[in-house]
DNA sequence: CTTAGCACTCCACTTCCCTGAGTGCTAAAG
DNA sequence: CTTTAGCACTCAGGGAAGTGGAGTGCTAAG
């Protein structure tokens, strides 16, 4: 059945009283401000009703009404306005993220907590991840007799080098050779061929070479299994403290330890179906325990070759939906721009 | 004057008590406690002196004592016990550093976490510096006709490398000359060195080619002024919430802030005078106002080539002196171990 | 269907009191 | 001169009781 007017009013008054105030809202309060010309007890009848729907709960008896997470799920779906955001935010994430073009990581890292300020909200990042990642080619560089630099660049274009230190001497040559085989025997394949592809080798090679050989190629594999793992990192956690369901520490620390041990936010629901670009949980719509009474915002950027990355907010189910989501939309769409291909048009943050 | 034995077992017992309960402590159980077997009027009088000296503080009229940041001092400067390490202890030690002997960053990173775990208290870790770090040689790797690679390595044996697209095409022979350019013009110099001699290079260059000179020495450049960076970093933050004297977050969320925002923490006191290798600053002994009520232990590492590290532990003036030093103490001396040259014998963890 | 009125509920806050741990002082004992 | 026992005093913390007020649900009238 779907609600009349009326009630998406009320219900809408109330959604974003609370999400502002943190406190249970009553009649008079939603007469006053939704702007609707009725008394507090047609309000009452139709907040009973809502109640009834299951859109509101209500603390006790005599407090006013509060969201349930059916009733911020109505409002995040049909009810919510879509925020704008001023020159000056725009500014400040733009610098954000163009300061010097940096290494991926480390823009996403300062994009996460800008986001974090802007939204007064922990967040969480996910680098982008690949399905096959290759090893693209091997370079050696012999840097004194007993010790060389390996660079391995991969398939998605990052390049990371280990200084190896070896108990003897080495010549050019060798070094030469030693190149040519990587490069023959170990380009194109994803972690788990290499080891194969070194446990067949170790047969018929003699015992120095393999060990040469192996000392790049498990660096090289370090690199892939590093470039496949979902890495996530958190921001801002500390913001948690500044909203009142978080006074009483016994709510706050668990959660806070949920963010900030890298395990724990590896299990963030950072599911992200195809085509999909911005999703809200809410509150028992989240897996995790912890997460219990939170709501997560998360979008996902596009990064060039197959790579998609998730940055997401993490807050109470109380959250400013309306304003997170119009900046992260604009941030996830800022990175996409900045390091994918082009943006369809209207992508663009007036949504 | 030098207390008398009696005051010292006294004091002794009352900082140790507090640092268990956090609570202030009086005189009937310290003299259970103290070993003394006096009656705990006696206690009172000496207790009383105690205060008169300045050793021990009084909350209000009628509850017992606390320390006083001077008694503090006096703890950890004379009375404390060395602790003892466990077996599991060292172990999950040494577990965390021989991991893989992964880059420094890394290793310290996860130390500064592991003893943080071991701890209960925040950690920070501040990489090593160097008074003068230079660029020991450049190498160029071809990828496609239009990107090469820059490969820098600095005189403290730091590698790093970066991906660069050019505009135009560019031949092998191109790049061996400027392979040659920068290896003969710019090794050995400083940050600042390198940007004059670029300056100066400017004016009898071809502009073309003095663009792809400058592509990479900006590189470089970038790179010598990450390493001469101090870099901070915080782990376990969250563990302040554990210790009652954050309990309201009035307290706690100032001091949060000021550890985990990376500005913040760039001005902890880490200062170490050469040859002292462990410092402990209490409460007001701290320059910053953030950690007035705050003590700080640190203690400093030895790496290789004139570097120097500091990791340090975080926590309130009840902090269990004993029990941090003694970790941290085998923290240090192991990444010495680690990383840098023998460590002169008797360095071990029992003190 | 809407509204005014009213009795009822219950949280949040204040006030008050009380308890108990701890103190400082004094006077006696060693 | 030091130690001890005794005692009156202080004060934070916690519970009990009381109160105010916001909000509700119901009823009856417009």
């Amino acid at each position: 059945m779907e609600l009349t007017d009326r009630k998406k009013r009320i219900l809408r008054a109330i959604v974003e009283t609370y999400i502002a105030t943190a406190e249970p809202v009553g009649s008079k309060a939603v007469a006053e401000l939704s702007g609707l010309d009725v008394s507090t007890a047609t309000i009452r009848n139709e907040m009973a009703d809502l109640t009834e729907l299951g859109y509101l709960e209500q603390p006790h008896t005599s407090a006013g009404r509060i969201p349930s997470p059916a009733g911020y799920r109505l409002y995040v779906n049909e009810l919510m306005d879509r925020q704008q955001l001023t020159i000056q935010e725009t500014q400040r994430i733009n610098e954000a993220l163009n300061l010097k073009m940096e290494e991926l990581d480390r823009v996403i890292d300062r994009a996460g907590k800008v986001l974090s300020q802007l939204s007064d909200y922990p967040v969480f990042t996910m680098s982008a991840v690949k399905e096959r990642v290759t090893v693209k080619r091997f370079d050696l560089l012999m840097v004194e007799e007993n010790a060389f630099i390996a660079v391995v660049m991969t398939d998605n274009s990052v390049v990371k080098n280990k200084l190896i230190h070896l108990p003897d001497q080495l010549s050019d040559t060798q070094l030469q050779l030693l190149s040519a085989v990587l490069n023959n025997s170990f380009v194109g394949l994803t972690r788990e061929e290499m080891e194969q592809a070194l446990d067949k080798m170790e047969a018929h090679t003699a015992p120095a070479a393999f060990q040469l050989i192996s000392l790049v190629v498990e660096f090289a594999i370090e690199v892939l299994e590093d470039q496949s793992q979902q890495k996530i990192r958190t921001a801002g956690i500390t913001h948690l403290l500044e909203h009142p369901e978080y006074k009483s520490l016994d709510k706050a620390k668990p959660l806070m330890n949920y963010l900030s041990e890298e395990d724990g936010a590896t299990s963030l629901p950072v599911k992200l179906d195809e085509g999909q670009n911005m999703n809200i949980l809410i509150g028992p719509e989240n897996v995790s325990e912890a997460l219990k009474d939170t709501s997560v915002i998360m979008a996902s950027y596009d990064i060039g070759d197959n790579m998609r990355g998730v940055i997401g907010v993490v807050g109470p189910t109380r959250m400013d939906y309306a304003k997170v989501t119009a900046r992260l939309s604009y941030f996830a769409d800022s990175l996409t721009r900045m390091f994918g291909k082009e943006l369809p048009p209207g992508g663009k943050p007036e949504e």
